[in-house]
DNA sequence: TGACGACTACGAAACACTTCGTATAATGGG
DNA sequence: CCCATTATACGAAGTGTTTCGTAGTCGTCA
């Protein structure tokens, strides 16, 4: 099996839910989702089927309720939407990425920590 | 008139040939075009219509060959679909979403001293 | 057992994105 | 002046995304 698609905007939302609360049925998604996004119980079941037809999510049908999980690691989907949209706006330069995301100044101390780290250890390697 | 809708992937495209080219007539866009993408004349006619509708380019008409420019400027567009991003996939943090990109270890020396930059100042800013 | 509640499956509508075919209008050379 | 060329305008098809209505299934309990 290929890699999965990328998910679009409501599936990313669903994928949200189920790195965040583990492997849940239908219900439990919807009723995470009912709050931000108002959706309904078929919609919410209908993307989990299509979800499942592209291998963005498990099923377990063990159950009368079958249990939905997340097939596709949150860090790697991260990082696929972020290669994505610096090849579709940023000549496929994440660096360049990077950088507008920081202009935002809106990052966090503990963020702003965090990249400076990871930006020592990337100078150390290309020295 | 309000901000136009973030372009799509399509209109991305067009948007960073008139960035790169300036102001350019139909033919010029779809030459350009037309090798990354093969994209037809009529089709990006078309886009160019469509996107003059929402407010994404300016047309002046008062040449045959109708000339067609970017009503959006380059930087507030990047930023936007970043900040777009950063909502659908990064909880609204630019700043995880920055060591995401960063993390890919992809970034050239000089994307790297620039981000070094901002970071000293904005840790400065943080102080 | 039979009705009720909760579940899954599926079709289809509404909308957006992308592409292109065709119709129509303007331009300029012979 | 006419025709070939080049332009714009527009309709529509094909695909993908999102939403929901309806139908059918299954277990439970009175």
């Amino acid at each position: 099996m290929p890699t999965p698609p990328l998910p679009t905007g409501a599936e990313l939302e669903i994928l949200r839910v189920l790195w965040q609360r583990g492997p849940s049925t239908v219900r439990e998604v919807q009723e995470a989702l009912h709050a931000v996004r108002g959706s309904g119980y078929t919609t919410v079941l209908k993307f989990l089927q299509i979800m499942h037809g592209k291998g963005l999510v498990t099923r377990d049908a063990r159950a009368t309720s079958h249990v939905y999980a997340a097939a596709v690691a949150r860090e790697a989907t991260e990082h696929r939407l972020v290669a994505d949209l610096a090849a579709r706006a940023f000549e496929g330069s994440p660096g360049r990425l990077a950088l507008r995301a920081l202009a935002e100044r809106r990052a966090s101390p503990e963020e702003l920590r965090e990249i400076r780290l990871l930006l020592q250890q990337l100078e150390g390697e290309g020295a």
